[in-house]
DNA sequence: AGCACA
């Protein structure tokens, strides 16, 4: 390849364009300055800002030649220079004839983000984390996610641009929250563009793509086991098959863990209808049943491996239970059916199953939609939300886990949605945390 | 103060 010598990128006298080149802008100047500079020569049909290293060159293209001419040769002989912002600005022919792209997708939101996961650990995130951190912004449609030579990849589709701009805005080059991210995981960090699609093409639900707006959406083949659960992992590795109900170990247990402490923690995935306690190889387990398994999957995502205090103690381990629902004999300081109305602490209900009401006024059965997530999370009335934060140990806090995903880590303090600026929650009714280490006030999380 | 975007 010889050189190109034929083409020097400054000449003194350049071929007319109808494109304007402007260098020596002020920062950040607008299209309305560039079209408020060019209009008194001709119609202004586009313009591109922020060019060039500095990002203080731009072009501006009139409709007409002349109309280009009009200005360089204006400017030629004027003894005011062309200013904007009282800046004087050169002009110049463009070498080019056009300005093309001035417009892209980068510039124009969709309801789709195209987000590249950054990290060592990036395939390791899951969809469901991925589900619940967009989640935050609102109802999450579909998410899809792939890999490229870009790395691991997500398109996630919302309902609208709007809501996807507000997620775009608050996680591009954020890093997904360490609590939320199984505890061997390095960083992960959203690198997240608008992608052109405007409606994912989900066919199955896999650990691969979801749509959560189609509850009947078959389930991937591959992801299906003998026992017709979802049981494939990311990487292709078998789980446990998933169910409604966690089995939560609890290692370290240096404080007390009580069933108000586990309740408090499990409701803030969702609404928690029964927790059982029980001592096993000489540590505490117990049962938490959730109304849908999607919920539990979530819970079981950002908890496992996490400790209810810091300093290491009460360490959880969770995996899936082979109950899908619980039967609590009695309601004692060890177990709990919360779906029983006008439970009162301590008094044993009757212990035959057939004589406990039908839970009219419990949590509904609801199929997953992604809406316990999204701001306008609805309370059940029956099942007071926790609004603190994870519970820890006292300052100093290296982390704090969500109380719910509506206390959204990306929002500064003061635009939580103002059911969440309560500094504490509202305890359930049935009394504090005797045994458990203050509560320390809510403290919205925080990104690394 | 000196030419973008894929």
């Amino acid at each position: 390849m010889s050189s190109v010598s034929s083409q020097p990128q400054f000449r003194l006298t350049q071929p007319p364009s109808k494109v304007l080149h402007l260098r020596n802008l002020p920062w950040e100047c607008t299209e309305e300055e560039l079209v408020e500079l060019g209009k008194p020569f001709g119609k202004v049909v586009n313009t591109k800002c922020n060019v060039g290293p500095n990002r203080n060159q731009a072009f501006i293209e009139f409709s007409d030649l002349n109309q280009a001419i009009a200005m360089i040769s204006y400017y030629a002989s004027s003894s005011e220079p062309a200013q904007v912002r009282g800046k004087t600005v050169y002009l110049q022919y463009s070498n080019r004839q056009e300005i093309v792209n001035n417009k892209t997708t980068a510039d124009v939101g969709g309801n789709v983000l195209l987000v590249t996961i950054e990290g060592a650990d990036a395939r390791l995130v899951s969809i469901d984390v991925l589900h619940l951190v967009f989640s935050a912004f609102g109802f999450v449609h579909k998410i899809t996610t792939f890999e490229k030579t870009a790395g691991f990849q997500a398109l996630v589709q919302f309902s609208d641009a709007e809501t996807a701009s507000s997620a775009k805005n608050a996680l591009d080059g954020r890093n997904i929250p360490s609590y939320l991210l199984p505890e061997h995981l390095g960083p992960c960090t959203l690198r997240i563009t608008y992608s052109a699609h405007t409606d994912l093409s989900v066919k199955f639900q896999s650990h691969r793509s979801r749509d959560y707006t189609n509850a009947n959406l078959p389930v991937a083949p591959s992801a299906i086991d003998a026992n017709g659960m979802f049981s494939v992992g990311l990487d292709g590795k078998k789980l446990e098959p998933e169910s409604n109900v966690l089995l939560a170990s609890i290692e370290n247990m240096q404080y007390a863990v009580t069933l108000d402490v586990l309740h408090m923690v499990f409701s803030s995935f969702g609404p928690v209808q029964k927790i059982a306690m029980f001592d096993k190889n000489g540590g505490l387990q117990a049962l938490i049943q959730y109304p849908d398994v999607q919920t539990a999957v979530v819970a079981k995502e950002a908890l496992e491996g996490h400790c209810i205090y810091d300093g290491g103690f009460c360490k959880l381990h969770l995996s899936y239970s082979r109950h899908s629902d619980l039967s609590i004999k009695v309601n004692n300081d060890r177990s709990r059916d919360y779906t029983i109305p006008n439970t009162v602490m301590m008094n044993p209900q009757p212990s035959i199953l057939g004589q406990q009401p039908v839970a009219t006024h419990g949590p509904p059965a609801h199929t997953y939609t992604g809406a316990h997530f999204a701001p306008t999370t609805e309370h059940h009335p029956m099942m007071p939300q926790p609004s603190i934060g994870w519970a820890t140990g006292g300052p100093p806090v290296p982390h704090s886990m969500p109380a719910q995903m509506n206390n959204n880590p990306y929002l500064p303090p003061g635009t939580m949605p103002p059911q969440m600026g309560h500094g504490m929650m509202q305890m359930p009714s049935h009394g504090g945390l005797p045994h458990a280490p203050a509560m320390p006030p809510y403290r919205p999380g925080h990104m690394q």
